[in-house]
DNA sequence: GCGTATACTAACCAACCAGTTGGTTATAAC
DNA sequence: GTTATAACCAACTGGTTGGTTAGTATACGC
């Protein structure tokens, strides 16, 4: 016989923290359409009507994950100090950032890869996202001018292209690991093969930013 | 009232075709767990028991469409002649076409797209995929070699890196340009917008494949 | 013109799943 | 202590969904 649970203490900030924590996982490993709420109430260890308490539903629950996924990722890139580098090694450093955040934080790509795949309908009606990521381009803006008047950078470059390209070309091997890795029969996941495409992602950018010799 | 539906003639071709484009487009549109099977037998005029007749079960299906959509990607880039030009501009003659056969293929890259969300549980599984894309890095290795013998690409490039490299530049940015535009408040579905970035692609492509100048 | 494989269909089913009902109890303010 | 608020819960509901059952119709080989 199972005697029933014992009340739980309260602890409202702990309880929301562990139903995000959750969603961030289920939503990250299963997708938005591929989630239970109930896999996610069960794994936070709380009650499912709880969860519906805190966010209404499962769209506005996704959401919240979502921005709070884009906040860790802006926040520690603001963070970040490059004013003591050459502008064009910071932009390198920013490649390195980028990667090590996407390997840091497997649920992040994943997250964003089903919100892409819904055409971005919970991003467009968030009313945060767009002050989350107002930085972003601020800093790439930046370390390009300061780039060019250090003669290191060359003229042209729009920080919007900069930013999908370094975005892209880590994004893209993570997030598809699994179908280049069977098609390609080589394990992209090993350390060693990992270590290369920073490499190669650094070569790549590193080229096309730099000031043309005359 | 009405009436029943008249008998169908026969056409056994014809229905695998209809179901396997009506799979493609929804599996498309709404993911492996957003699709509904219902809504692909309803869109391809048959009914869902046929469906199970020729597939035998929803997973079956998407691996058929996934096969489906490789092949019709590398049948294209195997067709193309790229013998009558210089390496180099071979090499971005397919960073032309990888792009061009997105843009007209939308439904391929969501197909991945979902299928990586699964951890290429499909793929894993299909044993035409290897035969399928046996050819794609013969042809990137065999052109960075003539490339090496004109002295117009340099002489370390890995195949598998440049054929990610290309991809992931197009691959990104039209799979994640929904949030992208929404994050960044610019529309990276406009003409204007594509053209720069195809313009973008061959330039980073280009600048990292080339032999350094002495 | 008969037998059989297969193209094709309507109706059904059990499991699933987002969200709800209808509460109880801890906490804090007064 | 009384009361308001919010944290917390078990059990339920109704619509959905992948897959099945039990068949009829057609084409084709012989």
């Amino acid at each position: 016989m199972k005697s029933p649970a014992p009340p739980r203490k309260r602890n409202p900030g702990e309880s929301r923290q562990r139903i995000l924590d959750a969603a961030a996982r289920h939503f990250g490993e299963a997708g938005f359409d591929g989630a239970r709420v109930d896999v996610i109430a069960r794994t936070a260890r709380i009650n499912k009507q709880l969860l519906y308490h805190y966010f209404g539903n499962k769209d506005a629950l996704f959401t919240h994950v979502l921005e709070r996924a884009y906040q860790q990722l802006r926040e520690q890139e603001s963070a970040l100090n490059l004013d003591g580098l050459p502008a064009d090694e910071a932009i390198l450093a920013l490649v390195n950032f980028t990667w090590k955040f996407y390997l840091s934080h497997p649920d992040f790509i994943r997250l964003l890869n089903s919100e892409n795949q819904m055409q971005a309908r919970h991003l467009k009606r968030s009313r945060r996202i767009a002050a989350i990521n107002a930085q972003h381009l601020k800093i790439y803006r930046s370390l390009i001018a300061r780039g060019q008047r250090e003669k290191t950078v060359r003229g042209d470059l729009d920080p919007l292209q900069l930013s999908i390209n370094i975005a892209s070309l880590g994004f893209f091997y993570l997030m598809n690991r699994h179908t280049l890795s069977t098609v390609f029969k080589s394990d992209l996941n090993s350390e060693r093969m990992q270590r290369k495409r920073l490499e190669v992602m650094r070569d790549v950018i590193g080229r096309w930013i730099r000031a043309d010799r005359k």
